[in-house]
DNA sequence: TGTATACATTTTGTATACAACCATCCGAGT
DNA sequence: ACTCGGATGGTTGTATACAAAATGTATACA
């Protein structure tokens, strides 16, 4: 409700298609987004055109703005390129990164720890994509960094669920990630190209496993109705 | 002159720029554009968000927008990337590619050959750009394609003299050409993915070369200067 | 002559009014 | 009852006026 700048307007519409706040597909209208904002429709548009320009949205003509969507091919799709690409930005990360942004990836990994340990779940997911999206600034690449950020973008909603930690397994492998991405700083403030790839694709391994969990949960089970009742179930 | 629509407006815009008609680095004033392009600056300002969103130009605060630059580091990292791109969408498109992909692939290549033949610089770019972008639709991948589309830009700007064919063995590289988009067109056909992917390589390497030659074109003589006048000259 | 500052000009950013478009609903005709 | 056509409300698209920022220029002063 307080006058956002443009800016700030473009962070918060991002962070909140992250965090599932927003739903994929569901629909943007202007009218409510300028009262929620404070600010008029022109710059809101702006702000939508960027959106739509970083794939966080679609914009149809006339129709207005839709959360981008994770259908079924989208999600093969995301399978099928993660890997390759973010071992690929983790090679050229560690040829090309900085002091500056070694630095910045390491609060950041402080501030992902913090999250996990206060179970702040959206706070981890955020501070998760932003880990692996200045891995990609280091990388320098600003061919790769359009698809990563896009597969960020399916990625950070995908995984959700990942630090909720329902049960003690869990909680553990959020403890394991939290050690690649030590190692992983590690291998790239060395410029140890060989291993920032291989820890890259341990990383992909742990996180794919989840992720699949989420789009494919345990099946309910199937015995929930007393045998002597059944002739009354559909 | 004539009113243009903001979707023809924003392809001018882009042929322009892929043409070299707007040189890298070029300021675009909104006053000019929308004089030039009939239209208010409301919707061209649009027109300019899309622009940036797809890596055709940049826009900073207050200060406007400029054709994206084609410095050294980013031609660095275009030759180190290219290759990987390309021979991983090759592969992609040969595997997920639908007939109605492949007739428009084909429409294509027919307008690529004739444009050389006649001559016609320009359009030949834009033909063999297009030709590249149908085999990333082919792909069905979007996030490749964001990097394929930033990579497009600059090949098709670094390659403007390729079509020129000064020399007739120029002129030969380029039916060369032409003859390794009919090879790609058949494997993608016979989703042959091993081979494709050679031929994107094949392709790359052939491309890669004249657009060394483009960037490090042969030195000036240094004996301009005859030897009995050196003495005056800096 | 060099530098700083105030002013003028140009250019970009925002708000708002109006036009065009789409979707839905209602009624007339088949 | 069903379909077609048009009116109506709501949403998006465009033009324009105004505000803010940045740049260029002239003048005062050291």
């Amino acid at each position: 409700m307080p006058t956002h700048t443009k800016d700030t307007c473009l962070d918060d519409l991002k962070r909140r298609i992250l965090a599932l706040d927003l739903a994929p597909g569901a629909a943007l209208d202007e009218a409510t987004l300028t009262q929620n904002y404070g600010m008029s429709r022109t710059p809101l548009r702006e702000v939508l055109q960027r959106l739509a320009g970083a794939g966080f949205i679609t914009l149809e003509d006339n129709r207005g703005a839709k959360v981008a969507s994770m259908d079924v091919t989208t999600m093969r799709t995301f399978f099928q390129t993660a890997p390759m690409m973010y071992a690929n930005i983790g090679r050229m990360a560690a040829e090309n990164r900085t002091a500056a942004q070694l630095d910045t990836l390491k609060d950041t990994q402080r501030d992902f720890v913090r999250a996990t340990q206060g179970r702040d779940v959206h706070a981890a997911a955020l501070a998760n994509h932003r880990f692996h999206q200045i891995i990609g600034e280091m990388a320098q690449n600003p061919y790769l960094m359009a698809a990563l950020d896009r597969l960020l973008i399916d990625h950070t909603r995908l995984s959700q669920t990942f630090y909720r930690a329902a049960s003690a397994e869990e909680s553990l492998l959020i403890t394991k990630a939290a050690d690649q991405h030590d190692a992983m700083i590690t291998a790239i403030e060395a410029q140890e190209t060989a291993l920032i790839v291989d820890l890259t694709l341990q990383h992909w391994d742990l996180s794919r496993d989840r992720v699949e969990r989420f789009v494919r949960p345990d099946p309910l089970p199937v015995d929930v109705i007393p045998f002597k009742d059944r002739r009354n179930a559909v």
